[in-house]
DNA sequence: GATTTTTATATGAAAAGGAATATATTTTTG
DNA sequence: CAAAAATATATTCCTTTTCATATAAAAATC
């Protein structure tokens, strides 16, 4: 059981760490009516002059089909607006309502309080550690789009 | 940008890592024809006699509803096998077949030449430090499923 | 500057996932 | 031991995602 491959898989142990520490916080989300796609984008777009669609995407991190049909949504609900703004005219730039602000609000608490509560486990140095890991584990695998990737 | 909450935050940092380091491998894992959920199944029923549907589904990070149909394509393909083995026949064990193993240990190699990749930029010291501080955040919320949930 | 290529978003059909619940079996309780 | 509660898996219906591709606009090329 403990020798298993998958046991001691970077891979599973980022996926199963995410998936376990979040399951609290978005039990916490669906109840102020939000899916986590949707939290990530109110969260994404609560500063700054909206964003374009495809950059949203990546950020809440979807594909670009899927945020086309969150934003869709979520300009039902309310929440975002599109605005046909720049230059570019193909370009979408979603922006974030008063009602979606009000919403991130809320959830925004809920989020930080479990945030506390998790690293209230861990001293200043290991939440420190363990927040720059990830960064550089992103930062990693953000920048280079290699020209010919390792693994494939 | 960098001042957005969301970026220096736990759950956001965990699930943009896992995302993104994952990427590359989990391109590879289609080219072999296996969805990650699928690769997770045949990684966990690599040894051992099996595994119940439901005890299936916790370890590959998927509900039990929809470990049921995992493991109906997965059987279709010849991949797994149930057996309705134990004593307690509501209980179903899931196996891995022939087929199975060799799908996964051609994924297997792609997963350990990956991870190597990965944790190349890492000394020994930061990648023991990185899986150990993933173990914990696991193992913090695996044990105690809390009467009282601190934030819900 | 017309044609080709690239980029940004949208659409549509098909696959997958999720919540609630059904079914079957075991365990507990009185 | 009969009735009730709990447990394991399956099913149904509905929502969401995905893949491939369409559409529209800008950029690059000749």
């Amino acid at each position: 059981m403990v020798d298993r491959f998958i046991d001691d898989y970077l891979l599973y142990l980022l996926a199963r760490a995410s998936d376990e520490v979040s399951a609290g916080f978005h039990a916490r989300l669906k109840s102020h009516g939000l899916q986590v796609a949707e939290w990530r984008v109110l969260a994404t777009l609560s500063d700054g002059d909206g964003l374009r669609l495809g950059d949203l995407a990546s950020a809440a991190l979807q594909r670009q089909p899927t945020m086309t049909k969150i934003v869709d949504r979520m300009e039902r609900a309310g929440l975002v607006e599109r605005r046909s703004g720049a230059k570019d005219r193909r370009q979408v730039r979603v922006h974030i309502t008063p009602s979606g602000r009000r919403r991130l609000a809320a959830a925004l608490n809920d989020a930080k309080s479990h945030e506390a509560d998790v690293l209230s486990r861990y001293g200043e140095d290991d939440s420190a550690r363990l927040k720059s890991l990830l960064r550089s584990l992103i930062a990693q695998h953000t920048e280079d789009a290699p020209v010919d990737p390792p693994v494939g």
